[in-house]
RNA sequence: GCCCUCGUGGUGAAAUUGGUAGACACAAAGGACUUAAAAUCCUUGCCGCUUGCGGAGUGCCAGUUCGAGUCUGGCCGAGGGCACCA
């Protein structure tokens, strides 16, 4: 295409900016209950504001964005909101340090962080707005607390924290560091508190079961999931016990008891109730902190050393009354799973074996594999598989473990040795907060520390302002005025833990149907017509904790509630990849930011300084630490919201992580410019007269374009949108050296942008309003006009590919036969060979076997 | 240690149910246009004879199949998860 006449550059700062006003004056994005449309809730993880938009923000929200539009197009009435997660750390670590308060901090960086959304050009209806940290919303949240009391699923007891006895801090744990706090350096002590949980192990077999209707999740989260909630089948076991302390029974729960013949100790929690004989003694205190190094995730129980603390008492086992084992504490049993004991088996378990090979502990044999002989002995690691039952009297020749578990079970239960007994791993959550910055738990306590409830006449309880951050432990405790509360004449002290923000966002996507409801924290109605969320998308990082503690939340309000009932919040999960970015470090080894460089004859220099040249490390994800951020704002200020949006999008598929480069964003803002010259040569075509002798392709290009484009929008394949975009670009550049409709090419060209709208709406819309198009809805592809007469049909001789054949659609195999005879390039290879076999797979391909 | 996911050109990646491997881009090289540069456009995955064609080829080793990137088993490698950050 000859481009003699001048084109003006694409202006996108004015043309950004005048449809991101457009949209705001017309509310173009609000939306209100209409019960004769069919509803969309497109919902993105709200962000926490800490100041500034990152490039995994951009990320999120375009992928969220691309798919509200999209049916926003397709005429459903989408509900697409936006709101903060302002309640947390961040900020009262922030306010701390700079002696601000931590609500002005917070409101401070939500503006901002508005304002750069706003620059993306997402479809969001604003309306809708909230902020978890705003009276307006935690009062709502206390309400939900109190129902939750009210209906038992609250309760307080006492756990074991990460105490920091210098700031007289909970930590959490990735504040311990080294077994240090991350503050103070003071020496973290394991320390029983106080606090409240919500009972979510209730609901633990529901919440397991829940994950079989969630086909649109991701498998993984699903898996993960119910790794997590951790069901097991087993069996609770007594043992008899003699020694020196008034003890006469363990309880172990054990998934095997199929292996109690291989019975060589009984290991106890440091915590176990037995421990109270120990308090006294130094050596058993000493090994007990040895066990607060080492631990208790799992990865550090699996790979760290096994050791025990013998006590003097033995234990019978059930089923063979003459045998006697030592019961030990061992760092291996946690105290909040099962019943803190366990059997020992070493044979068969990896552990048990480490620790018996550690003090010389009998490793008995009780289970071989299928293909062994009776005489079968475990020696260098345990043998856990499956197999056959072997040296167990009455069990011997059951196979392991599907026979042998249920079968003891049942001979357990029959002489009353023990019982059938299904554990879950997970626990209680813990919502008890020693922070200032969180929503206040409505609650007091009278001198006896009986609790009290805060009355409903009496809330919110709002959190006291202009209060001083720099004291010990948590701020709400030094408050003496606010904490003092009187009800109904008597004289009660608040509860000054606050709630964990996790509580905020499991419900805050029921805030959006109805932020303005004053009474309840949502509306029914409104709660029917657009719950659940349709698609929800965000980081995989919140795979457990968020995703199940909201799927717990909505269980809780549901149980005995008439006018409430939801179980899965949300039908659809998309979980997308990270942001990542080359890494760079000068010659003295310091990280340093992309923007601190500038290339010379393609050689990375630190700015303005030649003797300093760069070393690129490996791509990761952006983090300030590694200083390989790039801001979003001077993106868009540089290239642009479509273009910053349409890069995002186009190198990686959005579940996996994406690298953000120069070149690719660079290479995107020159797309745009390039389908902004092509669409005012389009655009020239309007007023000019054209033969109409010309062929009909475009048509057909469209079609199959809108096809791909739709086929691609539905199943986030957003990275081969992008490729769409390409090719359909390059088919119209090439189109207009050719003859063509005119009427038909601007008929084509307006579907054509209107499928680029979910990914480059500015542009869409700019182009669209040029060729004044008022009804903009999503364009149907017709499946006739992509209905091909030929196709390349491939040859292939002994399953190799041996030639391409142009022939009809549908074309029978005796005529195939024919034309492939007459074809001496195919023939060839045939020769005079007998053909033994023809496979023939109709408009597709056919292979000679010869 | 256990669980999960993923290995395709120099790079990011396509390949819808097993049926033309590498769409679309980035980078590099060569070419066209230009006095020149920039910009733009075209060509190029690898190995061989160098129009064209032939061969190998989707981490490695087997298997199923007329046919395997795709399915099965084993191995190697990378990433993620495994209880109080959001």
């Amino acid at each position: 295409m000859e481009m003699s006449f001048e084109v003006e550059r694409y202006n996108f700062k004015n043309i950004e900016n005048k449809w991101q006003k457009k949209w705001e004056e017309n509310q173009t994005f609000a939306v209100h209950v209409d019960k004769n449309k069919k509803k969309f809730y497109c919902l993105e993880m709200f962000p926490y504001p800490s100041g500034k938009i990152h490039m995994g923000h951009v990320r999120n929200y375009t992928i969220g964005d691309v798919l509200a539009r999209y049916k926003l197009l397709q005429g459903f009435n989408v509900l697409h909101p936006m709101g903060w997660d302002s309640f947390g750390m961040p900020a009262e670590n922030a306010a701390k340090q700079n002696k601000l308060d931590p609500k002005e901090w917070t409101e401070s960086n939500i503006k901002k962080m508005k304002s750069q959304l706003k620059k993306l050009g997402l479809s969001i209806d604003w309306n809708r707005e909230i902020s978890t940290c705003s009276e307006d919303y935690y009062k709502h949240q206390q309400k939900f607390f109190l129902e939750l009391f009210e209906k038992k699923l609250v309760y307080r007891k006492e756990n074991y924290v990460n105490w920091d006895p210098v700031d007289e801090t909970v930590l959490a744990n990735e504040q311990v560091i080294d077994g240090r706090g991350w503050r103070s350096g003071a020496m973290v002590e394991r320390k029983k508190l106080s606090q409240w949980f919500f009972n979510i192990s209730k609901f633990s077999q529901d919440l397991l079961d829940g994950l079989n209707k969630l086909d649109n999740w991701p498998n993984k989260v699903k898996i993960m999931q119910k790794n997590w909630i951790g069901k097991s089948f087993g069996s609770e076991i007594d043992f008899e016990v003699e020694g020196d302390l008034s003890v006469n029974k363990i309880k172990c729960f054990t998934t095997r008891p199929d292996t109690l013949f291989g019975l060589s100790f009984i290991a106890l929690s440091v915590d176990h109730e037995i421990s109270k004989f120990y308090k006294n003694d130094t050596n058993f205190l000493k090994f007990k902190d040895e066990c607060s190094k080492t631990g208790t995730t799992e990865e550090a129980i699996a790979v760290g050393e096994k050791i025990g603390f013998k006590t003097n008492l033995f234990a019978t086992n059930p089923f063979n009354r003459e045998q006697k084992v030592p019961v030990y504490f061992a760092n291996f049993v946690l105290m909040d799973y099962g019943f803190g004991a366990v059997f020992g088996c070493p044979a068969h378990d990896q552990r048990d074996f480490d620790f018996a090979k550690k003090y010389n502990l009998e490793i008995k044999t009780v289970v071989k594999p299928e293909n062994e002989d009776d005489d079968y002995i475990v020696r260098n690691e345990a043998y856990s598989d499956k197999g056959v039952i072997i040296n167990s009297e009455f069990l011997n020749g059951l196979k392991a473990p599907e026979e042998s578990v249920i079968e003891t079970i049942k001979i357990l239960e029959k002489r009353k040795l023990g019982k059938k007994k299904i554990n879950f791993r997970l626990k209680d959550w813990g919502v008890s907060r020693q922070r200032y910055w969180g929503c206040p738990i409505p609650i007091a306590y009278d001198k006896n520390k009986n609790i009290h409830v805060i009355p409903d006449d009496m809330l919110p309880v709002k959190l006291p302002q202009n209060i001083n951050l720099n004291v010990k432990g948590n701020p709400l405790d030094s408050e003496k005025s606010w904490k003092k509360i009187n009800i109904d004449g008597k004289d009660l002290v608040r509860e000054t833990d606050t709630l964990d923000t996790f509580v905020c966002s499991s419900w805050y996507f029921l805030r959006f149907c109805s932020p303005h409801e004053n009474d309840y924290g949502f509306n029914e109605d409104d709660v029917k017509y657009w719950m659940p969320v349709d698609q929800y998308i965000g980081g995989v990082e919140h795979a457990i904790l968020h995703l199940l503690y909201s799927r717990f939340f909505m269980r809780a309000i549901s149980q005995n509630n008439e006018r409430f009932d939801l179980t899965e919040p949300f039908n659809g999960l998309f979980t997308q990849g990270m942001v990542c970015h080359e890494t760079y470090k000068d010659k003295d080894n310091n990280w340093v930011s992309p923007d601190e460089i500038e290339i010379v004859d393609g050689i990375k220099y630190l700015k303005g300084d030649r003797s300093n040249k760069i070393t690129v490390g490996p791509t990761e994800s952006m983090s300030k630490s590694k200083k390989n951020t790039v801001d979003p704002e001077t993106i868009i200020e540089n290239y642009g919201a479509d273009a910053a949006r349409l890069f995002i999008l186009s190198d990686s598929p959005p579940e996996k992580d994406v690298q953000w480069t120069d070149e690719g964003i660079v290479s995107s803002f020159k797309f745009i410019q390039k389908l902004w010259k092509l669409n005012i040569k389009i655009f020239s075509e309007i007023n000019q007269n054209h033969e109409e002798d010309a062929d009909d392709e475009i048509v057909k290009y469209t079609n199959n374009f809108l096809k791909k484009i739709t086929n691609n929008l539905e199943n986030f394949s957003y990275n081969k949108i992008v490729a769409n975009l390409h090719e359909i670009y390059s088919f119209l550049f090439k189109q207009l050296n050719h003859k063509y409709k005119k009427n038909t090419l601007i008929e084509n060209y307006k579907k054509i942008l209107i499928a680029m709208q979910p990914i480059i709406p500015h542009f869409s819309n700019e182009c669209l309003d040029m060729l004044q198009i008022k009804k903009i809805e999503w364009p149907n592809y017709d499946e006739e006009i992509i209905k091909e007469d030929t196709i390349n049909l491939v040859i292939q001789i002994n399953g190799k590919k041996r030639g391409l054949l142009q022939i009809n659609m549908d074309t029978p195999e005796e005529e195939l036969t024919e034309i492939i005879k007459k074809n001496e390039k195919i023939m060839k290879y045939i020769e005079d060979k007998k053909i033994q076999k023809k496979i023939y797979i109709k408009n597709k391909l056919i292979n000679i076997i010869i």
